[in-house]
DNA sequence: AACTATTAATAAGT
DNA sequence: TACTTATTAATAGTT
């Protein structure tokens, strides 16, 4: 499209480059929303720029999009508790039993065994989870600032390889 | 494009609506493509079809233009520390202080001390940093697991606007 | 930032 | 499911 037949290779003038960038970074957030308004598909793009500027488009969020690609959790149950939110698809006894208890109150001992139970826990059902957390999982301790930091697991190829 | 004026709303019929996805989706893919190789931008896509399974473009990498988005570090050091690998944009006598003091030696004061710096340190570089930390940010101090799982400062849509 | 010649994308049809 | 075509949409070069 345009004055010429579109060369498929890298633009050297710095202006083109801006200009083509702004134009097509545009168009690039442009078609991801008409593709989810048309079909309801969720969609996360993030661009960096040739100066390394972050732009992002989501639908609903980018967040949230690139949270259900790192943790592809089908019925998600979210329970709030004093250690933020956890991400877990089934609820029992054990569940409630250490999400209703204030991390706040726990010994070392207590806190060790808490982490203990969420690993196998999670690798049990091969979830995935996110909770929030501090910069150094000291803050909990005495002055919780949650929803301000994420703890990801990492997520593998394999897993979606395989789902698509 | 196409037949008719392209109507904007959300598309029932399901055949068609299989049948968009597809297509958009690779028009979308391909447009993201193109603003890579034309302008060297980075790009993640990541998107849901109506039946929830995920599509992903990346150049050079879906995960590292995400990774790029949360940590936004530009000239990056890793450091090999007790935390795990600090991710820091420049290095002066005080980052080789704490980060080749062993956090397993700290006194809890100390560790206050610690993070206390890393949050000054990183507010006033504008830095985001990853470091890699067990589950519940316990087992560093005993048992570190280091690069299984992530700590990651959840951003500010602020910090983006402004940086745009 | 606005314009337009031209190519590119795609909705509907086959 | 893939191919075709009429038509709209995107955009390269220009001002």
């Amino acid at each position: 499209m345009g004055i010429k037949k579109n060369e498929m290779k890298k633009i050297s003038n710095k202006n083109a480059l801006k200009a083509t960038f702004l134009k097509r970074r545009q168009g690039l957030f442009h078609k991801a929303d008409e593709l989810c308004t048309k079909t309801g598909a969720q969609i996360a793009v993030i661009a960096f720029s040739p100066g390394d500027k972050p732009f992002t488009f989501g639908h609903p969020s980018a967040d949230s999009v690139i949270d259900q690609y790192y943790y592809p959790g089908k019925q998600v149950l979210e329970e709030n508790s004093s250690l933020g939110s956890v991400v877990i698809d089934e609820q029992d006894e054990k569940v409630k039993f250490w999400l209703d208890k204030p991390i706040e109150g726990m010994g070392l001992d207590e806190l060790k065994e808490f982490e203990r139970w969420v690993e196998d826990e999670l690798d049990e059902t091969k979830m995935r989870r996110s909770c929030t957390k501090d910069l150094l999982g000291l803050n909990w301790i005495e002055d919780p600032k949650l929803d301000e930091m994420k703890i990801r697991e990492s997520r593998t190829k394999d897993f979606l390889a395989n789902w698509v």
